[in-house]
DNA sequence: ATACTATGAACGATCGTTCGTTCAATATTG
DNA sequence: CAATATTGAACGAACGATCGTTCATAGTAT
């Protein structure tokens, strides 16, 4: 084992692409399919991958939907750094729905999700993997809430993370909406904004 | 076939009942194992029915969950009861949002409802069934958001058919959000028609 | 006698996983 | 540096289990 740091011999390097192969292939199935219309011999074929070979990067299957769940992280990282900003409230509110609007505008952002949500309701550990995923939104929007109220733009909700999860669950709901019935998710933004608006400035 | 009415012989009974039977053991075992976990055997023994007779009863497994996702439409039937009443717009969205609470504060219903949509991305017939239940609620619900703003009650939102959706929306995702993290939807109902009201009321 | 429901064995397909093996890259010798 | 030993990635056949569905047969109410 060579040291723990990410630069690696050739073999190693190799090893750690096929595995991104391999999580690549896997979202496409999932994707297309779902998880449990996805066999592992789907997965295999489409990364270019013997069957065997699989299990020697993956423990099994849910490892391979553990490891997809954890990349997810990775995208909420813009959307953090808007929250961060320190902008007015309103503004960043404005400037964080319209940015995660866009993201959820992608069908396959939001069916990707909705597979992984779907497994956790029986699987503790993408269950946990999920709410963290959720909490790092939440968080960072409930200092831009609670500083809002500070600065009187927002209006004084009773409790500021249960109102950062409506916030996020109202975008979120509207996205698997445009996804189910058909309409864009750009109908729905302008919508989403005002309701969310409306919600939380001073009156 | 007999006559297209209710009414039936015996017989006609017995086999209604088996259906029936059929159905209960469907849901629950979807419940604890999720449609794709859950084997025609396993339905089929839970109802105490044989393999073979269950497709007597249903052309095949998908048939099930079609039937199941249809008789959701009649738990519906008490909230647009309630929306159809004609107090005023603002006192019916309340009770309104504490009835709907009140069903998803029940896993059970969260659960399938969540079983439902998830089979309904690929399925277009699910698709199709889910959107007309969601249809009846939102046109109800459309109907108050309209009387309330004509009646001064309510603020005039942009488009009242999406604020509509957008308030069921954070219903249930509130509902589905309890359900993952284990938060009791008692505890979040407060704030869901805080987040509501503050967004429909006049200002 | 007729028209049903009810049964469970059987079918072919596919599932996730394991297994023994091959082989190229690396590490250890001389 | 050359020769050898060790490692673990890659492979695909094979496993046992289970999948949804069909079918010939038996039972039963009309």
């Amino acid at each position: 084992m060579s040291e723990d740091g990410k630069a690696g011999s050739a073999r190693e390097k190799a090893t750690a692409k096929r595995r991104n192969q391999i999580l690549e292939a896997a979202v496409m199935c999932f994707l297309e399919n779902g998880y449990h219309q996805t066999g592992v011999r789907d997965i295999a074929a489409r990364a270019g991958v013997s069957l065997g070979n699989l299990y020697n990067h993956f423990r099994g299957k849910h490892d391979v939907l553990v490891e997809i769940a954890m990349f997810e992280r990775r995208d909420m990282e813009p959307f953090l750094k808007i929250l961060n900003s320190n902008s007015p409230a309103p503004k960043i509110l404005k400037k964080f729905i319209g940015a995660y609007a866009r993201y959820l505008a992608a069908p396959e952002n939001v069916i990707l999700a909705l597979e992984i949500s779907s497994e956790a309701v029986r699987q503790p550990d993408i269950a946990q993997l999920f709410v963290e995923n959720r909490a790092m939104l939440t968080d960072a929007l409930v200092s831009v809430v609670k500083r809002g109220i500070a600065d009187g733009d927002l209006r004084a909700v009773p409790d500021p993370l249960q109102a950062s999860q409506l916030v996020i669950e109202v975008l979120e709901g509207s996205a698997y909406r445009s996804v189910l019935a058909g309409i864009p998710m750009s109908k729905l933004v302008g919508s989403v904004e005002d309701f969310v608006m409306s919600s939380l400035l001073v009156r």
